[in-house]
DNA sequence: ACCACTACCTGAAGGC
DNA sequence: TGCCTTCAGGTAGTGG
């Protein structure tokens, strides 16, 4: 049982927004009977005061920003959740005869007991995680959401947006890409997909790329993000019951962690090579991508 | 202001 | 078989 979710996965723009969708179809208007807590911090604390806040209300919505979730209560308040680096949910039955941390392994912290016989159980093996509750007036100016960059898919997201954001910069396009505060939702693999669409190398200076691949850059991460939520959404319309015990993401990644394979290029014969920018990897074809 | 490096954390994988 | 090292990465903090 225990082996049959997803353990590793990296959650980005659109693991995040798979998951929210697939964490809003459960939650929405459930009531929240209660939440345990099964250890008292995960990257931040997570007091057992917040705990007994956040029982007893319904969930309304759950929106995405950036890779953060925010979950409004019916109380006013919202929880907001980063999934790290590990972070998953999974939902088991009910049972109210037994205790309902009978199905928890040993880095399941969270568990929320819902009315309508599910639990969601909140695992993070490395606790890169968090969560946080603040009144939902306040969520967008909470220091995590406020200093986030524009949303991808956002009209305010362009060309133009992005060559003003990378003129004054003299580090590399990859690192820049991964900067939250320029571009809310973008991590390490569709960083890589992304460059490797557009034909520009990791390394590029931010202010030594000429608009017209700007311009491409900003159309390749619009549809890298837009197939891989749409893999992830497929998967979600296959689910009878949203327990993640199907595969998750089985994305088909053109250059992330295919170092030594033949560029993916028909028309290029060169090959994926590993470098290390800012202490992550970057990969991509030393001949297509300048 | 910008940029690179490191700590945090644990499981998986590879070397010997 | 088993121990040890290395690596993965989002974010915060530090120091150049």
């Amino acid at each position: 049982m225990l082996q049959d979710f997803p353990i590793a996965l990296m959650p980005e723009l659109p693991e995040v927004e798979t998951i929210a969708r697939q964490l809003c179809r459960v939650f929405a208007h459930q009531k929240i009977v209660s939440v345990l807590l099964r250890r008292s911090n995960l990257r931040r604390p997570f007091p057992q005061q917040m705990a007994e806040r956040i029982a007893g209300n319904r969930i309304d919505t759950i929106r995405r920003r950036g890779k953060y979730m925010l979950a409004s209560l019916s109380s006013g308040e919202t929880l907001i959740i980063h999934l790290g680096m590990s972070g998953i949910f999974r939902f088991v039955p009910s049972n109210s005869d037994q205790d309902p941390t009978f199905m928890c392994g040993p880095h399941d912290h969270v568990v929320f007991v819902l009315e309508n016989t599910w639990q969601a159980i909140y695992r993070d093996p490395r606790r890169f995680g968090l969560m946080d509750l603040v009144p939902s007036a306040e969520a967008n100016s909470h220091p995590l959401i406020a200093s986030l960059g524009v949303e991808p898919f956002s009209a305010n997201f362009d060309a133009d947006y992005l060559a003003g954001a990378l003129r004054d910069r003299q580090g590399p396009i990859k690192s820049a890409l991964l900067d939250q505060r320029l571009i809310a939702g973008l991590g390490n693999i569709y960083a890589c997909e992304s460059l490797w669409r557009a034909g520009i190398s990791p390394r590029r200076r931010c202010n030594r790329i000429a608009f017209h691949r700007i311009v491409r850059l900003v159309d390749c991460i619009h549809a890298v993000l837009r197939e891989a939520i749409a893999a992830g959404g497929s998967t979600l319309r296959d689910h009878k019951l949203p327990d993640g015990a199907r595969g998750y993401f089985q994305h088909h990644f053109q250059v992330y962690a295919q170092d030594g394979k033949p560029c993916p290029s028909p028309k290029c014969s060169g090959k994926i090579t590993k470098i290390v920018q800012s202490g992550r990897s970057s990969f991509y074809c030393r001949l297509c991508q300048r």
